[in-house]
DNA sequence: TACATAATTTGATGATTGTTGAATTATGGA
DNA sequence: TCCATAATTCAACAATCATCAAATTATGTA
């Protein structure tokens, strides 16, 4: 994941009804939920969550598919795992390997930034 | 970390001179840096600089302190970890100690979410 | 075809965000 | 005290964001 696509992707979280839309398809695995029943889950106007579906959608985050008259929304793992680990290896100055990332003791700085 | 906190904090990184900005003193490690050395760095005004760095204060990403005349900013390690733990533990289905998190086919799902 | 359901798209509106330049506060030295 | 440096705060502005209601598109059924 590049800075822009991680700028993207933690815009489409940074918001209290997209957050919990997400948190929300993510306890619910590959086979989503309709825009319906998330709109109502969230209690939130269908064309407001539209609105929060298409950020989530272009930060790919999420996806769409079609099922007869309802449009499945399901989480996409892969997208938020590549956040992770695009936070955990430029924004602790560690590998993603490195379990107990951003720990200054155990040696958390570039090489020479002070330069 | 709440889901307040950790919507604070996606929207404080959620911005291109935020973003490197946080990534910039992250490298520095706990010595920080002060803000005319970052505004240089970054290529970014004065004024425009202490709006940003404002931002990533109240989010409890970074922290200020006083050196005479300059005042030094340095990566709050704490807050970025509790951010990580946040959207390991509550977007990805699986406990922050699950190491391939996110991952559907290891089961990452709720308690019957369709109910 | 005509009708109903599921969801999006559009347009208007108020709130928040990010930038700029000028003014202000805080600190240190002559 | 007076001046210079370091940085913030303020005011104005354009741009983006989030919400609502109305209109539109897509699908399935009688």
């Amino acid at each position: 994941m590049d800075e822009k696509r991680a700028i993207t992707a933690l815009g489409a979280l940074a918001q209290e009804t997209r957050l919990a839309l997400f948190r929300l398809l993510v306890t619910c695995g590959p086979a989503g939920l309709p825009a319906g029943t998330i709109a109502e889950r969230l209690g939130v106007q269908p064309s407001s969550l539209s609105f929060h579906l298409a950020q989530l959608v272009h930060a790919g985050l999420i996806t769409q598919r079609r099922a007869s008259r309802q449009l499945i929304y399901s989480a996409e793992y892969g997208t938020m795992n590549a956040l992770l680990a695009y936070l955990t290896e430029n924004c602790c100055g560690r590998d993603a390997a490195g379990a107990p990332a951003c720990d200054p003791a155990t040696g958390c700085r570039g090489k020479d930034p002070a330069a």
